[in-house]
DNA sequence: TTATATTTGTGTAATAAATACGCAAATAAA
DNA sequence: TTTATTTGCGTATTTATTACACAAATATAA
C-alpha cells in the first residue's frame, strides 16, 4: 500500500449581523496559490491540536477574530479541490457579536474584510460551495436552535431580533405573532432598561437566558419558530 | 513549521431493518490495535480517492455490503482519538435494504455481524461516540426527510412503514393520522399488487415515488412527520 | 410649545392543522 | 364455520397558526 499523503485544513465561514445585513468575514491571501484573491480564512491543521483548536488559531492568526459560536460544517474532500495537491478541509461555522465586528489586525492575510453576504467576490479554492453551505446552514438553523442570540448584542431591543429573522429568512414576519412567539418561548429575560435610539418610543432591551434555554431543552421543549 | 503527520480514514455506520429491529454492521477488527474488538467499518482513504469512494471501497472489502443511501455524518479529530497516532476520521451514515441484509463476506474483517442497536458490544476507539451520533441523527432525519424508504423493500405494504417509524422514534403512532399524513404528501406509489403475510386482510404494496419527491421539495413542498 | 413622525407594545377572532377515536372488510388458522 | 388477525377508512374535538389595528412613548420639525 502506498504511504498516505494527504494534508488536512480547516476553513472557517464566519457570520456577523449588523444594521440589517449579514456579513461574512473573508481574508486576501498573501500566498500562492490564489494570491491576492478572497477567501474563507483557514489553514493546515497541527499535529497535537484538535480541530476547533485550530479553527481558532487561524482566525486569530489572520483575522484578530474571537468567536462567539461555532460548529462544525461538513468536510470537503474532492481530489481536485486543491492545486498543491490533496487537502482534505473540515469546514467550520461561527457566529460573532457586532462588538467583536471591528477589531481584526490581521498579521498572516493580506487584508481581512466583511462582505454583504449578497456581495461577495469570486471566491478561492471550493470556497463558494463552502460558503453556500453555510448560508444555508445558517438560515435552516435560526428557525430551529436559539443561534440568532450569537449575532446580536448581550442585551438587546426586541426589534434587533425581528429584523435579524426576517433578514435571514428573507421574508416578512407578522411582528405580534413573532413577539408571542418567541416570549412564548420563555428563555429571553426582559432587564429594566430601556434603550432610545433616535425617534420613537424607548424599547426595553431583552437578554438571552441559556441556562434556562438548556433546562427547556432537556424537559423536552424545543425551540422552533 | 513542522511537517504536518496526520493520517485521515473514513468510517461508516451503517444502519439495516428487518422485522422491527435497527440493527448497525459492525466489524470484528483483524489487526492491532483493537484486535479482536468490535468496530465501525471503515479504514484509510487513498491519495486519490474521494471520500465516499474511500467509504464505499471500505465497505466492500469488510463487509462485502452495497449501500443504499450515503451522507457524511461528522469529523471526529480528537487528537487522542487512536492510540497509533493522529488519525482525523470523517464519518458517514448509511442505510441498507433488507435484499442487502445477508449477503456479506468479508475479507479484511476476522467478522461481520448485524448487532440491534440495543443490544451493542463494546467498540474499539471512539467509535461509540460515533455510532451515537449516528443513532441520534438517524432519528432526526426520518422526521424531516424521506430516508426511511432507504431501509424498506423497494415494494412494501404500509404496515412496514409504519412499524419503522414507531420502532426508530420509540413511540405509538395513531395508524390512521399517520397513513393519511404520508399518503397526504403525495410521495407514494399505491401498486397493484397485494401481499399476504400470515393472517389477516392482504395489504396493498407502496412504493417511494422519488422522482416525484424531488419535483416536490423543489416547489418548497417539506416532508414532515 | 405644539404638532408630526417614528417606533414600541399589546389582544382577539378566523382559519388551519393536529389529534382522538371505532368499526367493517379480507384473509388465515383453528 | 367460527375465531383471530391485519388492513383500510371518516369525523368531531382540540390545539396551533394566522390575520389584523390602535394607543403609548419618545424625537424632531414647525
Amino acid at each position: 500500500m502506498n504511504k498516505q499523503s494527504i494534508k488536512l485544513s480547516v476553513d472557517a465561514v464566519v457570520f456577523g449581523y449588523e444594521a440589517g445585513k449579514i456579513s461574512v468575514l473573508l481574508i486576501k491571501r498573501k500566498f500562492e496559490p490564489f494570491k491576492n484573491h478572497w477567501a474563507i480564512p483557514g489553514g493546515f491543521v497541527l499535529n497535537d491540536e484538535s480541530l476547533e483548536e485550530a479553527v481558532e488559531r487561524e482566525l486569530q492568526e489572520e483575522t484578530g477574530i474571537t468567536i462567539n459560536y461555532l460548529e462544525q460544517l461538513y468536510t470537503f474532500g474532492d481530489p481536485t479541490r486543491d492545486p498543491r495537491g490533496r487537502v482534505v478541509s473540515i469546514a467550520y461555522f461561527g457566529l460573532v457579536r457586532p462588538d467583536a465586528f471591528k477589531l481584526f489586525a490581521s498579521t498572516d492575510a493580506a487584508a481581512v474584510e466583511w462582505f454583504n453576504i449578497h456581495e461577495l467576490p469570486k471566491l478561492s479554492f471550493d470556497h463558494g460551495a463552502i460558503l453556500q453551505k453555510a448560508i444555508l446552514r445558517l438560515q435552516a438553523k435560526i428557525t430551529y436552535e436559539p443561534i440568532g442570540f450569537e449575532l446580536l448584542d448581550n442585551k438587546f431591543p426586541f426589534s434587533d431580533l425581528e429584523k435579524l429573522y426576517t433578514t435571514l429568512l428573507g421574508r416578512d414576519i407578522d411582528r405580534r405573532n413573532f413577539r408571542k412567539r418567541i416570549l412564548g418561548l420563555n428563555v429571553l429575560d426582559e432587564l429594566d432598561e430601556k434603550l432610545s435610539k433616535g425617534s420613537g418610543r424607548p424599547a426595553s432591551l431583552f437578554q438571552f437566558n441559556q441556562k434556562r434555554y438548556f433546562q427547556l431543552k432537556k424537559d423536552g421543549i424545543v425551540f422552533e419558530i
